[in-house]
RNA sequence: GGCGCCAUAGCCAAGUGGUAAGGUAGAGGACUGCAAAUCCUUCAUUCCCCAGUUCAAAUCUGGGUGGCGCCUCCA
C-alpha cells in the first residue's frame, strides 16, 4: 500500500510516488533568525521531522534540507536593538534554534543552508529568471514579473483577477503590477550587501528557498513543506521562480500544517499572542510538548493551553508507565511459548496504517495505547512473561519511538552522588515499612515528591521515577 | 469584496456511506497499611441546526447558524 499525502497543489490525497523509487528529497522552510522561536514555530518542525522519520522507517533513503533565513529586515532591525551585527543576531539564534529543536528530540536536517552562504546561487538563479524574461531591473532592484508566469496563484487557489479586485494595492511604488515581488534589494546605507549584476544589494525573502532546494535537492524534488501560512506569497512565488528560471520542475507534493491558536486565535508574531518555545519549555519537558502536537492531526489547528500540555504529560506518562512495566518485567521473565505475536503485529500494522494515510499521528497514538493495554493485561496476568514477548515488545516501543521521537524517555545520566544518596533513602524507608512505621515511610515518600521523585510500591519492592 | 477550512462526550481527539477509536476527567470494583501504578466495569441511542439522496449518513447534496484562516511580515 502506497503512503497518502495530502497534497495543497491539489487539495486532495494523492499516493506518494517519489521522483527516483527508494528516495525523498525534503525541504521544509526554516525560521527566521532575529528571535527565540515559538510555539507557532515549533509545530512545523515537529511535524515535518516526523513526517522524515516515518520514511527513513519505511526504508527511504531520505535528504532533509532545512534552511536558515539569516540576513533580512527584521535581522537587522533587531541589530540595532541588541548592539550587534545582523551575522551576530543570526548566529545567536540559530544557536538557540538548535538548542530549542533538541528538545523536542527533531532531528537535524541532513543540510542547513543559509542565505548569507548562497548569494552566489542567488545571484546566478536571479540571472536565469531575468534572461527568460520574468524579471525586470529598477535602479538596483529586481522584481518578478506575475503577469509573465500564467499560472501564478495555482498553488494557493486563487486568480491575479480576483486578488486586485478587493486588495489594498501597494501605493507609490516603482513595482509594474503590485502582486511584483522582489527577487533582489538594492542595499540601503548601513546595511549589509553583496556584490550583484545589479549592484550591491541583498536577496528578496523567496528567492532563497528556490535557489537553496534547486542546489541541494535538484531542479525537481519530491516534498515542500511549511506553515500554511506560508502558502501565499512565499509558497507560491517559491514555485514562479523556480519553474520560471527552470523552465519547469520543482516541488511535486506541497504539505502545509495548520495553525497553533490561543483562545481560538492564530499565535502570530503580528497579533503578539505567542508563546516563546524555551518559556514553554520551563514548564513542560519538549517530549511533552512533542505529544501535545502529535496528538492532532498535522492538518488541523491546535489550541495552546496549559491544561492541553498537561493532558499531554499524563498521556504520555500512561505510555511511559508501560514501558516501565515492561522493563521491570524482564528480570522475571522466563523461556516460554510467546503469546503476543499476534496483538505486536496488529499494533504494529494499525500504526503504519494510520501514518500511511497522510501521517496520521493521532491514530498511531491511539494504537500505541491499544498496545500499552494489551501488554500491561499481559504483565499483570502473566508473573512469569516470556523473554521472547519481551523482546518483541520492546522492538516494537523502539519502532514507536524512531518515528514519534517521543514514546521513550530519553536515557538520563543521573549523577552518581545522588543516585547513591536516593538508594540510601529509599533502603531506610523499606526497613521502616519492614517495621510498619507508617509515619516515616509516608514522610519519605511525601517528601521525595516535592523534590520530583515518585515512589510506587509493588510486590517487587519500591519503584521511583521521575515526576 | 475574493478564496478556503472547521463544528464529534466535561475537556482533547480519530473516524468521509454500514451502524461512534484513543486519551484525559468522572463513577463503582480488585490490588495496597494508605497511596501510586495497573486491571475489570461504567461514561455520546448519537456526531451544530433544517431539509434531501440512500436499504443504510457523523460521513454525500442543498440551505442555515456559529467559529477560524489566507488575500500584508508571519510556521
Amino acid at each position: 500500500m502506497a503512503i497518502r499525502v495530502y497534497n495543497t497543489t491539489h487539495n486532495q490525497k494523492e499516493d506518494f510516488i517519489p521522483l527516483v523509487e527508494g528516495r525523498v528529497g525534503m525541504y521544509c522552510c526554516g525560521p527566521t533568525t532575529y528571535n527565540y522561536i515559538h510555539l507557532g514555530n515549533a509545530r512545523p518542525l515537529v511535524v515535518f521531522d516526523t513526517i522524515r522519520r516515518y520514511l527513513l522507517w519505511r526504508g527511504f533513503e531520505v535528504t532533509y534540507v532545512q534552511n536558515f533565513t539569516d540576513i533580512d529586515d527584521k535581522i537587522i532591525k533587531r541589530g540595532v536593538q541588541e548592539n550587534l551585527s545582523a551575522a551576530q543576531i543570526a548566529a545567536k539564534y540559530i544557536a538557540a534554534y538548535f538548542e530549542d529543536a533538541q528538545a523536542l528530540r527533531v532531528l537535524p536536517a541532513d543540510v542547513h543552508p543559509k542565505v548569507t552562504e548562497h548569494i552566489e546561487d542567488i545571484v546566478v538563479m536571479i540571472q536565469e529568471i531575468i534572461d527568460n524574461g520574468h524579471a525586470y531591473v529598477v535602479d538596483g532592484d529586481v522584481y518578478f514579473d506575475v503577469t509573465s508566469f500564467p499560472q501564478y496563484g495555482k498553488l494557493s487557489g486563487r486568480a491575479l483577477e480576483d486578488m486586485q479586485a478587493g486588495a489594498r494595492v501597494e501605493v507609490g511604488d516603482v513595482k509594474r503590477n503590485p502582486w511584483d515581488f522582489a527577487l533582489w534589494k538594492a542595499a540601503k546605507p548601513n546595511e549589509p550587501a553583496w556584490e550583484s549584476p545589479w549592484g550591491m544589494g541583498r536577496p528578496g525573502w523567496h528567492i532563497e528557498c528556490s535557489a537553496m532546494s534547486c542546489k541541494y535537492l535538484g531542479k525537481e524534488f519530491d516534498i515542500h513543506g511549511g506553515g500554511a501560512d506560508l502558502i501565499f506569497p512565499h509558497h507560491e512565488n517559491e514555485i514562479a521562480q523556480s519553474q520560471a528560471a527552470n523552465s519547469g520542475g520543482f516541488a511535486r507534493y506541497w504539505l502545509h500544517n495548520g495553525f497553533i491558536t490561543v483562545n481560538d486565535e492564530k499565535m502570530s508574531k503580528s497579533l503578539g499572542n505567542f508563546f516563546l518555545l524555551r518559556d514553554i519549555l520551563e514548564k513542560f519537558s519538549g517530549d511533552i510538548v512533542r505529544f501535545y502536537l502529535l496528538s492532532t492531526h498535522y492538518r488541523s489547528p491546535i489550541d495552546f493551553s496549559d491544561d492541553k500540555l498537561l493532558m499531554a504529560q499524563k498521556s504520555l506518562e500512561r505510555i511511559r508507565n508501560s514501558y516501565y512495566l515492561l522493563q521491570e518485567s524482564e528480570k522475571r521473565a522466563v523461556e516460554a511459548p510467546a503469546a503476543l505475536t499476534e496483538t505486536i503485529a496488529i499494533a504494529k500494522a494499525a500504526f503504519v496504517e494510520a501514518m500511511d494515510d497522510d501521517f496520521n499521528t493521532a491514530l498511531a497514538v491511539a494504537a500505541v495505547f491499544d498496545f500499552c493495554h494489551e501488554l500491561n493485561a499481559y504483565l499483570q496476568d502473566n508473573v512469569q512473561p516470556s523473554t521472547t514477548d519481551i523482546k518483541d515488545a520492546k522492538q516494537l516501543f523502539a519502532d514507536f519511538d524512531s518515528v514519534l521521537g517521543m514514546i521513550l524517555p530519553q536515557e538520563q545520566s543521573n549523577s552518581g552522588l545522588a543516585e547513591d544518596l536516593l538508594q540510601l533513602i529509599l533502603e531506610i524507608r523499606t526497613m521502616a515499612r519492614g517495621k510498619k512505621d507508617w509515619a516515616t515511610s509516608d514522610f519519605i515518600r511525601d517528601g521525595l515528591k516535592n523534590v520530583g521523585i515518585v515512589l510506587e510500591d509493588t510486590p517487587q519492592g519500591v519503584r521511583w521515577k521521575k515526576a
